[in-house]
DNA sequence: CGACGAGTATGAACTCGGTCACACCTTGAG
DNA sequence: CTCAAGGTGTGACCGAGTTCATACTCGTCG
């Protein structure tokens, strides 16, 4: 985003979107951008934090981190989404690492700043709410996905979601612009790298996918979404 | 519960109970009580309602029915919970049915009223961000135990989980007083009711735990909790 | 340009836990 | 009191998916 007016910048992130008008001016003159680099960790997971972030450009991961070791992928996030709303509102330690995907920029904004805002705005109050509740939702989903599929289907459920959130279409087929490995594809369905792998080809032959330089192509969303469902 | 004062019965919430005491009165001609029999459901998954529901007696438990019939238990709510907030908040479909456990009563607030009431008191929209947040953070958890435990892990975190929540201590024991099938423990952590019951066997053969009436009594705790990691 | 590290590819062996099948208890309704 | 229904107990079998081992491919950085 070569765009550096922050009011422009502001105007353009979803959660702000509905703000009034006047309530946009200050907020221009609180929030902070910044540039990270790829596999940059922007948040820990376990530190205390009141930072709320706005992705301008770029995906991030959220990302946590078991007893085991073992990663697992929480959510992909794009352009105009927020994220790190939890640990600001409720103030407890950050619930998940957030890991830069590749080179972005981040806009931020400090929990007093923001409560400031809140206070003259009930409507940030109330899509922060809407954020939050979208979590519980998107959670719920997945927790029942992921005790109730196999790894095919959950696997095609995540493409199908990657690809209606972020998916940029070319004719009928539709490119996931995510640089995202399938180590990180397993971690996302709790499966490993092997079986992603075997699923992907099996895919690849039969021509609803392919890859380009890192990034999923699929060429029949219609088979990957029926692949997705029982 | 025998007290039927409204007002008592707010201040046993713990949502209510941070609540400026003047805020208290108008909250207690807003609630209305009813009994619910064993079994009765109480929210439908997919409905549209409005309604916010607090526990004061009895159990009760969260579930999704997958597409295949196969039925996910989300949480188990018992004494001064509340529930249905997401609805509430966001205007969506409830995204899961409640169950009765056994019988309880159960108050409820319709939203009109809530958000009467948050307008003048800020101290309960920041409890109800606090709920969401929580239950943001809870699912986050579970979600990853599912998908990096195994079966015996999964449901000693359970365990652990639901006597540190609702158990009772007696002695060095520790009763759960929630009358779950194995079945139910069996949708809670993702495994069928056969793999729930051989564990159970084996903690009752070493002398971890054993059942009564349908509860479970833990009767070494360390251990459980030590099955619970790796 | 060449080489190292990260990611990809693929199969063989094993294993956890699901499915199926069947018998046995409780418990509450009539 | 009796019966039906729902919950519990237990073993045999088998299959999806993990683990392990081993090559290969690519891109980026010295």
């Amino acid at each position: 985003m070569r765009e550096h007016d922050p009011e422009k910048l502001v105007a353009r992130i979803p959660l702000f979107a509905t703000l009034e008008p006047e309530a946009r001016k200050p907020l221009a003159n609180l929030i902070r951008v910044r540039r990270y680099s790829a596999r940059e960790v922007v948040v820990w997971e376990g530190e205390t934090g009141g930072t709320l972030f706005l992705s301008l450009t770029g995906y991030f991961k959220a990302i946590t981190t078991g007893s085991d070791g073992k990663e697992m992928l929480l959510s992909v996030m794009g352009p105009g989404e927020v994220f790190g709303e939890l640990s600001v509102l409720d103030g407890q330690p950050r619930s998940a690492s957030v890991v830069t995907l590749e080179p972005g920029e981040l806009a931020s904004l400090e929990r007093p700043a923001l409560f400031e805002l809140m206070a003259t705005s009930p409507r940030l109050a109330i899509g922060l709410i809407e954020v939050l509740a979208q979590r519980v939702r998107t959670l719920t989903k997945r927790y029942e996905t992921i005790s109730t599929l196999d790894v095919p289907q959950r696997l095609a459920q995540v493409l199908v979601s990657l690809a209606q959130k972020h998916g940029q279409h070319e004719g009928s087929r539709v490119r996931i612009p995510v640089r995202l490995s399938q180590q990180d594809l397993g971690s996302m369905v709790g499966a490993t790298r092997e079986s992603v792998n075997k699923q992907l080809r099996k895919w690849t032959e039969s021509g609803v996918l392919h890859r380009e330089t890192g990034c999923v192509v699929i060429s029949d969303f219609p088979a990957l979404r029926a692949a997705s469902a029982t």
